[in-house]
DNA sequence: AGTGCCGGGTC
DNA sequence: GACCCGGCACT
C-alpha cells in the first residue's frame, strides 16, 4: 500500500495547470504526466470541497477538508478509487446529486462527500442524462468499432493524458476505454482517444486536449480484456469483458458482479450513473469473490447529516481479502486475486507438507560420514529418521 | 550440492 | 521385520 509521499491537500483547487502551462519538457513528461493525473483527480475532489456550499457549516467545511485530504491521499495513488460505483437506484431520482456518492474502497471513507457541488462544480458539465433508462443494460455498440481516433490520438495527447494505470497492468490485460455517456458505448484503445471522443462528441468541445479540464475522465471508464486464464478461471465471473465481446451475461447482476476495480475507478461512475450498471457488468471479471456491503443506509459519519451519502446498498464490493481496497491498482488487485485464488484452490494436500522439518542436530551421516556408514544407527542406514541423534 | 527422511520396494 | 533406495524438502 502506498501513500502519496506528499499528501497534498485540497488547498489548491484549480491547480491543474500542467496542461495550461504547456511546460512539458521531455524531461518532465513522465513526471508531468503523473502530476497531471494527480491534478485531475484532485480537481475532482477539491472541487467538492473548496466550493463551499451554502448549506454547509464551518465545521462541516473543515471536516470536508480533512476528509478530502484523506481521500486525496488514497486517490492520488489508486486511480480505481476515483469513481466508486454508484448505485443505479440513485440515478433515477437524481439523489446521487445530493451528495450521494459511492464510498471509496475505504469503508471508512464512505463519508467522502461527493456532494452536489462536486458534480456541479464544473459548470460546463452537463451531467449525463439520467432517466428511467438508468437500469437499462448498457447497449454495446459497435464494439469492434475501430476507434476512429483511437490510436492516433494517443500519439498526440498521450503525453498528457496517458494514464499510468495501464502501465501497471499485467501484459495479460488488454486495456480499453469505454465511453460511458448514455447510449454511447464507444470503446477506444487509448485514454486520449476516449477523452477526445467525449470532449468533442459529448461535451461539444472542439478544442484540443489542451483546453480540457479533465472532465472527460468522468465519462469514460477503462475496461480490461483479461487474457489471464488462470486468474480468470477462478474468478467466478465468466464473462471476459462482456462489454466488448458480448452483451452482459445475465449471471452478472450489477450488485454481485460489482467489483472494486480500477475501471470503476473512473470518476464517471459518478457523473454518468446511467452507465454504472454497465460498468459493473463490464468489470465483472474484476469481482473476485466479491463481498457486497450489505449496508442499506446512508453512510453518515459523525452522524452529521452534512455528509449524507445517499447510496443505498452500495454496489461497493471488494474482494474478500481485507486487503485495503485503496490500493486497488491493478497490481495490488492482482495480488489480492492471487491470494484469493490461492485460498480457493489450495489443495487439500497440505498433508504432504506435514513432513517434519529436518532436524538441526547432527545425524549419523554427518557425524560419521559416509565412510563410516557402519557406525550409523540403523535408522540412518536405512535412510530413516535418525534414532541416535534425535532432535 | 548436501542432508534428512518419507514412502515404498525387495527379500 | 530388516534392509535398501528413489525422490523430495530443506538448507
Amino acid at each position: 500500500m502506498y501513500h502519496p509521499s506528499a499528501p497534498e491537500v485540497v488547498e489548491d483547487p484549480r491547480g491543474l495547470d500542467c496542461r495550461r502551462t504547456g511546460r512539458t519538457s521531455d524531461m518532465e513528461k513522465e513526471h508531468g504526466r503523473s502530476v497531471c493525473l494527480l491534478e485531475q483527480k484532485r480537481k475532482v475532489v477539491s472541487s467538492s470541497i473548496d466550493v463551499p456550499h451554502a448549506r454547509k457549516s464551518e465545521e462541516e467545511a473543515d471536516m470536508d477538508k480533512v476528509t478530502a485530504a484523506m481521500v486525496l491521499t488514497s486517490l492520488s495513488t489508486s486511480p480505481l478509487v476515483r469513481s466508486p460505483p454508484v448505485r443505479t437506484s440513485e440515478c433515477s431520482n437524481g439523489s446521487w446529486k445530493e451528495g450521494g456518492f459511492t464510498p471509496s474502497s475505504h469503508s471508512s471513507s464512505g463519508y467522502w462527500s461527493w456532494s452536489a457541488p462536486s458534480d456541479q462544480s464544473n459548470p460546463s458539465t452537463p451531467s449525463p442524462p439520467l432517466s428511467a433508462d438508468c437500469f437499462k443494460p448498457f447497449r454495446m455498440p459497435s464494439v469492434g468499432g475501430p476507434a476512429d481516433d483511437g490510436i492516433d490520438e494517443a500519439d498526440s495527447s498521450s503525453l498528457l493524458f496517458d494514464e499510468p494505470i495501464p502501465r501497471k497492468r499485467k501484459n495479460s490485460m488488454k486495456v480499453m476505454f469505454k465511453c460511458l455517456w448514455k447510449n454511447c458505448g464507444k470503446v477506444l484503445s487509448t485514454a486520449a482517444g476516449i477523452q477526445r471522443h467525449i470532449r468533442t462528441t459529448h461535451l461539444g468541445r472542439n478544442c484540443d486536449s489542451e483546453c480540457s479540464d479533465g472532465e472527460e475522465d468522468f465519462y469514460y471508464t477503462e475496461i480490461k480484456l483479461n487474457t489471464d486464464s488462470v486468474a480468470e478461471g477462478l474468478s467466478s465471473l465468466s464473462p471476459v469483458s462482456p462489454s466488448v465481446l458480448a452483451p452482459p451475461p445475465p449471471l452478472a447482476p450489477p450488485e454481485s458482479s460489482r467489483t472494486k476495480s480500477e475501471s470503476n475507478g473512473t470518476p464517471l461512475s459518478r457523473s454518468a450513473p446511467s452507465t454504472l450498471y454497465l460498468v459493473h457488468a463490464d468489470h465483472a471479471y474484476q469481482a473476485t469473490t466479491p463481498v457486497t456491503i450489505p449496508s442499506s443506509n446512508s453512510f453518515t459519519p459523525n452522524g452529521s447529516n452534512s455528509f449524507s451519502i445517499s447510496w443505498q446498498s452500495p454496489p461497493v464490493t471488494f474482494t474478500g481479502t481485507s486487503a485495503s481496497p485503496t490500493h486497488s491498482r491493478n497490481q495490488g488487485f492482482v495480488e489480492q486475486r492471487a491470494q484469493t485464488i490461492a485460498v480457493l484452490s489450495s489443495p487439500p494436500r497440505a498433508t504432504t507438507s506435514l513432513r517434519k522439518s529436518r532436524g538441526e542436530g547432527k545425524k549419523c551421516r554427518k557425524v560419521y560420514g559416509m565412510d563410516n556408514r557402519d557406525m550409523w544407527c540403523t535408522a540412518c542406514r536405512w535412510k530413516k529418521a535418525c534414532q541416535r541423534f534425535v532432535d
